[in-house]
RNA sequence: UGGGGCGUGGCCAAGUGGUUAAGGCACGGGGUUUUGAUCUCCGCAUCCCAGGUUCGAGUCCUGGCGCCCCAGCCA
């Protein structure tokens, strides 16, 4: 395995629980697993639990996890999603090796399990409409009563549950449940169900089953088959934790994994429910699952997010069994801090206005040099043509400027960044006020950026030398939505709340010379922030960048 | 009002009866700076409430209060 390695995994209780099995000899060999149902992609929830999971195989002595497809519904599971996950998992930078499972590798050992427990008298085949199962069922205050059918013989029992298996039943017409109890206080033990008749050919399987395991069932006997030493799963799941263990009792496993649930992750300004970024991609208000606004982890890597920051943000946010909604703010931060490190330096202008040195000669043209990283030598240099005519920033003009505005007004002198000092003159305006060019004079004395006078320049701005920048299209993304927990809003629909700017495409955008060899791997645009191509709709003689994440900006939060 | 969980600063999170309650993010302020970036320094809580046990409690006990999850032949 590789990077992740070195980064140190923080302590949390579930690293404490392992810590003492493994003090007490309960466990020689730690093993783990990631079980994703492949009905949808991956998003950065799912990475908590990779990393959790994956990092724990790391970190203790001949410890693995396994990644296993939870595949029991093919109702709703596809091979596409298989691979997605796949590639999302070993993008992140992790390597299940040679484990790499399906549940549907184990039914038939699941259905000889099922088959022992109608043998021991502790299941049977329930022939209640589902209606009527929901009505014996009770509810949250009363009791659930039998279901008629539920002193079956064992006999007419693995009868049934045959001609359940070989398809001779219309789907909703019998079901195998386990015998526990009607008027249990935690509902998930008044007779849950274990296996369900579905018609249906599976991607793995093909026809060969006409019936499927349940979760509760499935997941805790391919658990133990597995060799599982620590189960772990979001909080949802505690109220299941006396099922998993009583199946696992009543079949005698040779393996007892113990379930141990932790808090799921949740992002302010976005949304992580499964049901609802299918709802999201399916009714067209993103661009598919790895739209760039979306937190699919296929969405942040076209976005350009970095696997090595995702990792760091999963160590911050630490597990524990406590709700929470984490600030987008702590997401950014572990990115800009990868970013920082890695990415080279380029000159870019968004929102272009011209600016004339009306003292530089006409035809005269020069090589500057701009460093690629001011802290990182070793990240080199590289050659940035400057001419009369620049582009700059609209917003790097202001007339009647406050004292605080360390940027062009008339009379001031700023740096262009590896160029020369430049003081405004005037500015020509269009008949609408529209200011269209700024003038400025040079002093040819500060070549490089710096003068030998040693005068204080508060100011540097970036810019583009007119005649050899390279146009492209910028997009800009800002959060999902405009309210902190869409998701829990009771009153309204989240996608009212879908945040309209969301995305902000730039055209025209003026990038130095340079960036017509940009490379896949991301860059920073002095002053603005860090962008990498779009892999899917940037191409060599039409480039589109995304912005994956702005710089901190104390000045646009002081205004 | 059945069952299962959770409650340490704005958001996370250490803390497992005994120094002035770690750390990160955010926020406020200072310094450095050819990115108002980076870097750096400083500031920023008595632990949901109320009783109790103890020489000593965020950590133990009792009673409240608040929030989350569960009534799929989904996972």
């Amino acid at each position: 395995m590789s990077d992740p390695t070195v980064e140190s995994a923080p302590s949390n209780f579930i690293r404490n629980i392992i810590d003492a099995d493994i003090e007490s000899a309960k466990h020689q060999q730690v093993v783990t697993r990631f079980p994703p149902e492949p009905n949808g992609y991956l998003h950065i929830g799912h990475a908590k639990s990779i990393c959790l999971n994956f990092a724990i195989a790391q970190d203790y002595p001949d410890a693995v996890c396994h990644l296993r497809f939870d595949d029991t519904n093919p109702g709703k599971e596809k091979s596409e999603y298989i691979e997605a996950i796949k590639e999302d998992v070993r993008w992140l930078g992790f390597d299940w090796g040679d484990s790499l499972h399906h549940t549907s590798d184990y039914f038939e050992q699941l259905y000889a399990y099922a088959v022992q427990l109608v043998k021991q008298d502790q299941a049977y085949v329930d022939s209640l409409s589902a209606e009527d199962i929901r009505l014996y069922r009770g509810n949250l205050t009363e009791p659930g009563k039998d279901s008629p059918y539920r002193n079956r013989s064992v006999e007419e029992n693995l009868e049934l549950l045959e001609k359940m298996k070989t398809g001779e039943f219309a789907e909703g017409e019998h079901l195998l449940r386990a015998k526990i109890d009607m008027a249990a206080p935690n509902i998930n033990m008044r007779d849950p169900a274990i296996y369900r008749i579905k018609n249906m050919s599976h991607p793995m399987t093909g026809d060969t089953w006409h019936i499927y395991p349940m979760y509760d069932f499935a997941h805790c006997v391919s658990d133990a088959i597995e060799g599982i030493t620590h189960s772990l799963c979001t909080l949802e799941f505690e109220d299941h934790r006396p099922l998993y263990d009583w199946f696992l009792e009543q079949l005698q496993t040779p393996a007892r994994p113990q379930q141990i649930e932790f808090s799921r992750l949740n992002l302010d300004y976005t949304i992580m429910s499964k049901r609802k970024l299918h709802e999201l991609v399916e009714g067209g208000f993103v661009d598919g699952w790895s739209d760039p606004r979306l937190p699919t982890l296929s969405g942040m890597r076209r976005r350009g997010y970095t696997p090595a920051a995702i990792r760091d943000f999963c160590s911050r946010i630490g597990v524990t069994k406590k709700d929470n909604i984490i600030e987008m703010s702590v997401l950014e931060n572990s990115l800009r801090e990868d970013l920082n490190t890695t990415s080279s330096r380029a000159l870019a202008v968004l929102d272009p206005i011209k600016l004339i040195i009306d003292n530089y000669p006409d035809d005269q043209e020069e090589m500057l040099t701009g460093v690629n990283h001011p802290k990182d030598p070793e990240m080199g240099h590289r050659d940035v043509p400057f001419s009369k005519v620049l582009y700059i920033e609209r917003s790097d003009y202001m007339a009647d400027a406050p004292k605080k505005f360390f940027r062009l007004s008339e009379g001031r002198e700023v740096r262009l960044r590896f160029a020369y000092y430049v003081t405004c003159t005037h500015v020509v305006k269009d008949e609408q006020g529209e200011v269209l060019e700024v003038h400025c004079t040079y002093d040819p004395e500060t070549r490089g950026g710096k003068s030998a006078d040693g005068r204080k320049i508060k100011g540097t701005i970036h810019w583009v030398s007119a005649q050899h920048a390279v146009t492209a299209e910028v997009r800009m993304y800002d959060r999902l939505f405009t309210i902190p927990a869409p998701a829990s809003e009771k009153e309204r629909d989240y996608k009212e709340f879908i945040n309209p700017e969301s995305i902000q495409v730039l055209k025209g955008c003026q990038l130095e010379a340079s960036m017509a060899g940009a490379e896949k791997r991301a860059y920073q645009f002095e002053r603005q922030g860090y962008f990498c191509l779009d892999s899917v709709d940037s191409s060599a003689d039409a480039l589109v960048f995304n912005r994956i994440v702005s710089l901190r900006d104390s000045w646009a939060k002081k205004k």
